[in-house]
RNA sequence: GGGCAGGUACCCAAGUGGUCAACGGGGGCAGACUGUAAAUCUGCUGGCGAAGGCCUUCGGAGGUUCGAAUCCUUCCCUGCCCA
């Protein structure tokens, strides 16, 4: 494909190159190029927020250039400091190892397998001796690495910043001297990680990838990015209904905004929802409806979207009892409210179950529970509905 | 190594001998409302108990006291200043 088409593509939805000529030089050279992605392997379920850098690597791959995906493992035992205000806890190898299984298979639905490539940054980092360490350490200086908005906060509101933190960012950039990368890409908020690399592979006699930098999605709080530390996110593992009503659940004005960056919809669908809702001839409920399918569809498929679709419409809309429920099957035939639900899972204590009985919050068979000794007999199978969306049926054997 | 300031529930943070299961905010959950699990308003937010009430919790361990988150001793941890 042409440099200039290439470039197009790639350019959207990005929020900076760095630099773009350099981007074109390098594409001009009609080799495959390497494109590095680092992953941290404290979590094990890939969310939309990062199928927003994922989905831009499948891009590039179909455009003929290769994934390398670098899992931190050494640098996970360290922790990214990024945009937290405290010190983020360091994992095990056991965890990491467990992690990254399931993280490869999630990933592996985004990326072409056959061109991506799976490293451990241990291979390199942990065979450095602590000579290579100081070679490589000397190479930056600390009032660069404390010019990071993270640190320099941190310092100013007395929180502590330690050693292995302030490493962090040399040990990313030295993945990328590793494996010679070409461009590397990453969420706005990783831009000062991703220059260090640029800076280290100079250094290092190398040619400096080139920075790609996609925007952060925000979480279903709306604010703060999605992460699962925050329990924002929306994993593309969950179950579709579990992943329609949190796509659901997103404030109006991200709509667009998940459109472009999570979806294959249409450039020009995405710009007609977008003139409908800012006119206000379109409710904002349906677009959010139409975005929770694509959603779902993508990842599941569009037989389950349309079923996560339809239970919606009956739970919410007619405030009715969705078609698929989980079930509970109870030792028991009789046995008092309180206990019913706690042992069921629903609640966490009979304290919690009482307080929710109070606020009216559970419901059987469509009849709201006033009385806490309530006794139940399980001749036949009940619906109990504990708030708006737990909905569990129960029956005895 | 020395001096000073701190460590309170999921997070931030008030509380300096009893009225403290601990103000307030955030988050979470629930109710009302709605266009949706948006927005907004209201309530709840340690455990056990039908309830009176009881039990556990304020960095750890001891102690003083009828009684401690609050006082004392000691240990651990963090920040700042000095070396």
């Amino acid at each position: 494909m042409e440099v200039e088409k290439q470039l197009q593509i790639i350019k959207s939805n990005v929020a900076e190159i760095i630099s773009e000529e350099e981007l074109v030089k390098k594409l001009k050279k009609k080799r495959h190029l390497r494109i590095k992605l680092g992953i941290d392997p404290s979590g094990s379920e890939i969310h939309l927020g990062f199928s927003v850098v994922l989905r831009k690597l499948r891009q590039l791959q179909d455009l003929g250039h290769t994934a390398v995906i670098i899992v931190g493992d050494f640098t996970g035992m360290i922790g990214d400091p990024t945009g937290l205000s405290k010190t983020r806890p360091k994992l095990s190898r056991e965890q990491i190892k467990k992690n990254m299984a399931k993280y490869k298979e999630q990933i592996l639905r985004i990326l072409n397998p056959e061109h991506t490539e799976f490293t451990y940054n241990s291979e390199w980092l942990g065979s450095l001796t602590m000579f290579d360490f100081i070679e490589l350490a000397s190479k930056y200086t600390v009032a660069r690495i404390l010019e990071r908005d993270d640190f320099s906060q941190r310092l100013k509101q007395g929180i502590p910043v330690y050693m292995h933190e302030i490493i962090y960012p040399l040990c990313q950039g030295y993945d990328s001297v590793a494996i010679k990368a070409d461009i590397e890409l990453g969420g706005t908020d990783q831009k000062f990680n991703l220059l260090v690399g640029r800076e280290l592979m100079r250094e290092f006699n190398l040619e400096p990838q080139v920075v790609m930098t996609l925007p952060i999605l925000e979480g279903t709080d709306g604010v703060r990015k999605m992460s699962k530390s925050f329990g924002n996110y929306i994993g593309i593992t969950e179950p579709p209904a579990e992943m329609f009503g949190k796509i659901m659940s997103i404030p109006d004005e991200l709509i667009i905004k998940y459109f472009e960056l999570t979806t294959d919809a249409f450039p020009h669908r995405i710009e007609e929802y977008r003139t409908a809702l800012r006119e206000g001839s379109i409710n904002p409920r349906d677009v959010k409806f139409e975005l929770a399918k694509t959603i779902v569809r993508m990842y599941h498929s569009a037989r389950a979207a349309q079923k996560a679709a339809d239970d919606f419409e009956r739970t919410f809309k007619k405030k009715g009892v969705p078609k698929h429920i989980k079930e509970y099957i109870s030792k028991k035939k009789e046995m008092g409210i309180v206990d019913l639900l706690v042992e069921s899972g629903l609640m966490h204590s009979r304290s919690e179950a009482k307080r929710k009985i109070r606020e009216g919050a559970i419901d059987i068979d469509g009849k709201s529970v006033k009385d806490i000794g309530l006794k139940i007999k399980l001749q036949k199978p009940i619906i109990i509905k504990a708030g708006k969306h737990r909905f569990l049926k129960v029956k005895s054997r």
